[in-house]
DNA sequence: CTTTGTGCAAACCGTTTGCACAAGA
DNA sequence: TCTTGTGCAAACGGTTTGCACAAAG
């Protein structure tokens, strides 16, 4: 374990304490995969991760865990159209690259995009809370892929 | 029924005929209940409503039948946080209105996110064959009644 | 010591599947 | 008549729940 994450880890026990929550073991190393990671996991995956350290690790840990991170605004829900729910620790207005082919899903920050939300929002006089935007389509992998 | 469900019914028949459907009457009322409600419904809300008119009807038939309907470029499926899957005629790019206390969706079609669209996905090179694009908060209504 | 969290197993529920019978073309 | 569709019931799988025991504070 290197200097960053303990730094990490910090963050995350201060953030549990500041709204009650206790910081276990288990629940410190469920918000390190999940927001660490990058690539949008699902609760399956964020399972497997933590069970390699935490072999007695349940689901219903992960779950309870992953409630608690969203109370804290530190990850959100991401609904995906014919796939498992994954969860995003990129709380900026953003889009999602969903591939129908391999289902991975990369995030496209973009200041055109966060424009869009603002205008829409604003337009709609609607009370925005969160926002989950994603195209599907066949990402650039895939496409070289079938062609090769 | 009127002259128009006759025309949207003919569109229906067609439609499924020239795919090599068969237009059997379970069918051309799921599509019609799909596609005519403006109200985003789930395939539960779909079931009640065609079983008004064919008691008989099931919900195996219901989720068939809107595979068949996505097949045909008719519908697309809605991937909503914290909510059933639901199924919209719009096959526009637009933007959802998710309302998170009373679950209302309401459609908010917008040239801003169809250029937005445009520009991301030339951006990013990938090759898009669906969006889905929701803004969660409340909506006016409930807005309103809280207040109240 | 008190309260919250964990982990197991069962329940839940929307969705899918297999199959015998019905019905379109 | 041949093929596709329907509807029932069972299976499926991700997520939630209840509860006894463990552990944080």
């Amino acid at each position: 374990m290197n200097g960053s994450e303990v730094t990490s880890d910090r963050r995350i026990v201060e953030a549990l304490r500041r709204k009650g929550y206790r910081a276990t073991p288990q629940r410190i190393a469920i918000c390190r995969s999940a927001i660490r990671s990058r690539d949008h996991p699902t609760a399956q995956r964020i399972y497997k991760e933590v069970k390699a350290q935490y072999p007695t690790v349940s689901l219903a840990t992960v779950y309870k865990t992953i409630d608690v991170l969203k109370e804290l605004h530190m990850v959100q829900e991401l609904a995906i159209v014919d796939g498992d729910t994954r969860f995003d620790s990129n709380m900026e207005a953003h889009v999602n690259l969903v591939c129908v082919r391999c289902g991975s899903v990369r995030d496209l920050d973009s200041q055109i995009v966060q424009d869009m939300i603002g205008k829409v929002a604003r337009a709609a006089r609607f009370d925005v809370t969160g926002q989950s935007f994603a195209l599907y389509g066949v990402c650039r992998e895939c496409d070289v892929r079938k062609e090769a």
